[in-house]
DNA sequence: TTCATAATGAAAGTCACTTTCATTGAAAGT
DNA sequence: ACTTTCAATGAAAGTGACTTTCATTATGAA
């Protein structure tokens, strides 16, 4: 049952970079095509991609997890200290509109969110116990699903599909703490 | 794409008992069937079961819609004015942590409840539009989850499977509003 | 009746967003 | 180069849905 347990402050240090560095030459030519769909994105909007805008996307096209909006903020200020709350979070508002980036549930009160561009459609487990994330992903029950939105008239626009629980580690030692 | 469109005040009255009445004899003992568990719980806890508590419990089994804490509030204020907000509150948690009742998303930042003693397992979908949330089930889903779950070695407590989109009301017209 | 607790409601507190507003700054116009 | 325009920004204030605190009140045991 989702004992809402809010309100508590985070002040665990996020690493966002664990294992699984990509190859340089990879990843950089990965961040430009990405940041191409953002900056024609802004253009058609009358917008522009600003240094603070493209260090977000950075941030959110490094961290191998998924992470929030105060994650990013304390992120992209050790390049930058001047960077605001605010610009994170209209960044990331944009982000979303353009499609590149998707918000999830957690097992705190505080949204994360996780590049969606060139992925597939995938789901998660949250763990209660460490608050880790685990993606999954079923192309059956997306089958499903598509049936039982078509038998009630409804159009989908998107959704989330949210297993809470224990991870495999949490379940067998359920004191030990995972870093967020 | 999720549009967090927070901090809008709801001033909608909630209707909470449209059509479907049952039949009274039926319900009440429905009621005291629920209700037992209900007090069961709250003995083997060291606590009572006060008429207040008893109030938001029969508030939550009358409603035909999932509600919000404002809406237990203000309906359970109308048997009696001077029940406080941190009641209702306090009450909810204790009938999610007793399993009776279950928390899920919502279209805009306040979260809705619904009673799930005696009901078969299902998700919604949410009309982003209008507010309004259809049930659904699909026995295949659950069948697909169980085994992805497995796969990864979680263990589950609760899962949220929503769908954000239009009804079929609302992609018709999509700009007739329905009542909260 | 007396006491120890649980229960309650008004009010204050929290906190994760969100918006406001005075500046900044970059590009367009002159 | 200078001015104008308006998006962009960050500090700070605002919001609002929960949550907790605290002084009382109610309940049940002794």
């Amino acid at each position: 049952m989702p004992k809402t347990t809010k309100h508590k402050k985070n002040n665990a240090e996020v690493v966002l970079f664990p294992k699984r560095a990509q190859k340089p030459e990879k990843f950089r030519r990965w961040l430009a095509s990405i940041l191409q769909i953002f900056a024609d994105y802004l253009n058609q909007q009358g917008l522009i991609l600003t240094h603070q805008r493209e260090e977000v996307l950075h941030c959110l096209m490094s961290a191998n997890q998924h992470i929030s909006l105060e994650d990013i903020y304390k992120h992209t200020r050790k390049k930058d200290p001047t960077i605001g709350q605010a610009t994170v979070f209209r960044t990331v508002r944009l982000l979303q509109e353009c499609g590149l980036v998707s918000e999830i549930g957690s097992a705190d009160d505080r949204a994360r969110f996780e590049l969606k561009a060139d992925r597939p459609h995938h789901d998660h487990m949250i763990c209660i116990a460490c608050g880790h994330i685990t993606e999954f992903e079923s192309p059956s029950m997306e089958r499903f699903q598509s049936q039982a939105v078509k038998r009630h008239g409804f159009t989908t626009l998107w959704h989330k599909h949210e297993i809470f629980g224990r991870c495999q580690p949490c379940t067998k030692s359920p004191h030990k703490k995972r870093a967020k």
